[in-house]
DNA sequence: AACGATATTGACAATCGTTTTCATTTAGGA
DNA sequence: TCCTAAATGAAAACGATTGTCAATATCGTT
């Protein structure tokens, strides 16, 4: 539980800024190769680290994707929320439910669960998809 | 979405027998493990394609783990349904969540997005392993 | 019961995302 | 500046899963 100590490096500076720019999520890999594009020549096992470690830290957002693949996206607030993302074209927007928090706390109370936390989202075609 | 035809072998019965008899999410190899435990000798891959093909045609749950790992389990009712699952003995419990489901058809209706599914999973500690 | 088309199997190689290794470099406090 | 531990990166290792392809088994037909 100690805070961890983290250097300031222009790598993972470089590596922020991107994740910052990019809309929607995207995959370690496709950060490395925008990185690479603008000719920030990083190592990918630094991508990989140092997206894990901000994951953690709260300051940019995961999604798993239904291959397994890690997905990664700048963090507009850090609170607890939950997404709706087009299956389409990836576009992502953030949705906050009270309800389903307080339903899944219920459901853990009452099966005697404590330590409860919870995964969710919300997979649809968006509107200009559709219409495409 | 031609149905495809699908012959009966004794390799995907001893698998189905397997997930049937084990309580809870197991991955392929686990399964495949325990085929090989009991004697059965089928191959790695036959397990895979085996337990894609029954999830695909709903006569088996899957579960995505945390690290990107697919989870099976026998399917007690193919209904639409969410999972409790204890972090530290795999202990599962089967919820149903009207609120849920109505939630996530709003949130979608808001956005104007169609064609919409989504995924829930609550994870916790069992009170058995809370006390153990 | 034998036939024949084709679905299925299984050993193995290949893929792909991710993690580890480890020697080298670098940040940042003393 | 010096020093120590954190960070880097190239390459190898890893682990789950999928592809390959020749051999085999299923099942409707003869």
């Amino acid at each position: 539980m100690s805070d961890p100590i983290r250097r300031s490096t222009k790598q993972r500076a470089a590596i922020y800024d991107v994740v910052q720019q990019l809309p929607n999520f995207h995959s370690a890999q496709d950060i490395h190769a925008e990185l690479t594009q603008r000719g920030s020549r990083v190592g990918l096992s630094t991508v990989y680290r140092a997206l894990s470690a901000m994951a953690n830290d709260g300051d940019v957002d995961t999604l798993l994707r239904d291959d397994g693949e890690t997905l990664y996206r700048q963090c507009a607030d850090s609170a607890h929320h939950h997404h709706l993302v087009c299956r389409q074209c990836g576009a992502t927007i953030e949705v906050d439910g009270p309800t389903v928090e307080i339903w899944t706390q219920h459901i853990a109370a009452q099966h005697d669960f404590d330590d409860v936390s919870h995964t969710l989202e919300i997979f649809g075609r968006c509107p200009q998809c559709r219409a495409g």
